[in-house]
DNA sequence: TTGACGCCCACACAAGCGTGTGGTATTGTG
DNA sequence: CACAATACCACACGCTTGTGTGGGCGTCAA
């Protein structure tokens, strides 16, 4: 890792200022913006700015390319997964990050993708409870061990898809219930690719 | 709620690239950007998009600004949370959804949202499994009945904080363990916002 | 005292950029 | 059938933008 140098207390004012843009609007500034903003009469003056912010290692910029300044720093858009955790910490260290939660795969998920609200306690033996969220890619067939959600006679429900003597069960993850042979009432909707769970 | 357009394949696209764009660059794309990649050779063509995008309510555009696209997250990353699910439906019906999943809070954090990946099995009477990823807003104050994240003697561990005859416990979900005492070697990092677990 | 650096300025230029104004063709819906 | 929406195109206008080239003044360490 390179060693970042100190700023200067107007240097800092301005990339603070990038920063605040970006963190913002979305848009990191233009080189006029940021001299209107500080009522610099020269554009030269911000360029040297940049170039200090640049040669000091917290910023990067593109040449010829409008509001290419970058931050460097994380993405935005991933959530670190922290491998431990230290005490008292204000901030994140980076040497704890193991690696970034990416939800990409949702985000730009199709029209075959959608979420699901369980009802019932017949997968809590495999974490997955009452009003939990789960997430459904829509498929008809799915494989020996995947959780699934199911059609049951018209009724949507989370199972985990088994194999047993040759035949297919919807096996639930609570002793309380039984297993579902899979016949020609059961059909596959979809396999559950994630589970959601938001606490108030 | 407002009715989010559909959007047509091509639109999806662009989207796509423009959200690509912002995630791998940091930075939105320029008109022309856009239609250099997909080989239009107006501009005008990436002007229908956008306004289409915009109409539909995916995006927002600054006017007489450079690369001043931005997401509107809403739409943009939530999935539909079906109440109930038909036979045979290759696609959704719009009367089975029951709300959106947002994922906003999970996608676009601040530093001090981070996520944890969960060791051991202590709370598997939650449905908090092993391996499972807890987001955690770092607070260092919780409330009775939340589930937390402490620090006991360096060590970060999931559980339920609880209150018994004046004193504060950690309490595990598995009748395998003790509720901890809460006492100068334990300290709340944050609180459990949400759980997420991902099938391969 | 020389030179690097921070902190400013003026002016200019070419390329970049969003926008305006006009098209054409196809497709789906009422 | 008319109409709207989609999916492109060409060309031009004028502001925006990063960059080039030059300068000045002060500070601080070598």
């Amino acid at each position: 890792m390179v060693e970042k140098q100190k700023l200067t207390s107007k240097q800092k004012d301005v990339l603070k200022f990038i920063y605040d843009a970006i963190k913002l609007n979305n848009l990191p500034p233009t080189v006029r913006e940021i001299a209107r903003y500080f009522n610099f009469s020269s554009t030269g003056t911000v360029r040297d700015y940049l170039k200090a912010l640049v040669t000091k290692g917290y910023i990067k910029v593109s040449a010829n390319k409008s509001r290419a300044i970058e931050l460097i720093r994380e993405n935005l858009f991933s959530i670190p997964i922290l491998g431990n955790v230290q005490a008292g910490l204000p901030t994140l260290a980076v040497e704890e990050i193991e690696g970034y939660l990416n939800l990409d795969s949702l985000v730009f998920s199709d029209d075959s993708t959608f979420a699901l609200r369980v009802r019932g306690d017949s997968m809590v033996g495999a974490g997955i409870m009452p009003d939990d969220l789960v997430l459904v890619r829509r498929q008809n067939i799915a494989q020996t061990g995947e959780t699934i959600v199911a059609l049951i006679e018209d009724e949507a429900t989370v199972k985990s898809l088994q194999r047993r003597n040759g035949d297919y069960y919807l096996e639930p993850a609570n002793t309380n219930y039984d297993p579902i042979l899979v016949d020609q009432n059961v059909s596959i909707i979809g396999k559950v690719i994630s589970v959601v769970r938001k606490f108030k």
